[in-house]
DNA sequence: GATAAAGGTTCTAGCTACTGGAAGGTCAAG
DNA sequence: CTTGACCTTCCAGTAGCTAGAACCTTTATC
């Protein structure tokens, strides 16, 4: 298998297979004799696996751990959800800071007449003098 | 003022301040005579305006942008707040991805035994073989 | 056989927003 | 005169790719 058909069966640019590859995630196939990477079955697996884990969330090192996990037969299951544990918590607090902004930032646009004079709330909030400077 | 006192005074770093600077962000502070950055108040307040503006989300592109308005005297607050009812899209679009992604983890963790047995759902729904292969 | 298109390979560089370190000049105190 | 703190510059690294250059291989067509 090329990699190309690697990259069609798992939606995952050539490109970032190399990448993948190269960053130790990936077992790296076999060489055909004109230098091709000849790939079966288990990097197909291995690369859905990838791409599964990075959508909810992990990084390519977490990957790299499950990966790893998912290879060996002498692993538990509380180790693996420890990782997603980890990574909910992560996602939490990445919710919550971004809720604050939201909270912050729709306040402030509910302020903006948005009309074609200058005086902005939006600007003043960040720092701005509202029109005219005490010093 | 020194850079080290305007990073007092703003809570930024000085090599953030003067990476600020190389990007464009900041209006260069004249030179002392021995090449040190002479900073005045106007340094000050761009500094926790684009501080501030970073906080609630926007990128630095976004904040060169909030900074030329905010100088611009004939600016409407309509541009203003395009800007951040685009960023409030964003960080919407954003929030559902996460959201998205901690409905499925919190799934996946909720029917992990945690225990010592290797036999582990997450793994399972990230592409690995329930037990064995038919292949 | 020539040639062109469509694969494959490697390498380098760019993106965001910084941070850290090296190598060196300057300033204030003892 | 030395020490330490400050300042300067530039280079490199972080995450997860993507784009491009420069090159080789395969396949099809003329």
């Amino acid at each position: 298998m090329n990699i190309s058909e690697v990259s069609q069966r798992t939606g995952v640019s050539p490109k970032n297979i190399r990448f993948y590859e190269q960053r130790g995630l990936l077992t790296p196939p076999e060489r055909a004799d004109n230098g091709y990477r000849a790939y079966v079955e288990t990097h197909v697996a291995e690369i859905l696996m990838i791409k599964r884990a990075r959508l909810i969330g992990f990084s390519l090192d977490e990957c790299q751990s499950l990966l790893a996990l998912s290879r060996d037969p002498h692993r538990s299951s509380a180790d693996v959800k420890q990782h997603a544990l980890d990574k909910l918590a992560q996602i939490d607090s990445k919710i919550a800071e971004l809720e604050a902004m939201r909270t912050t930032l729709s306040a402030l646009t509910q302020q903006c007449p948005g009309d074609a004079s200058p005086q902005c709330p939006i600007l003043t909030a960040l720092g701005e003098s509202p029109c005219n400077k005490h010093g």
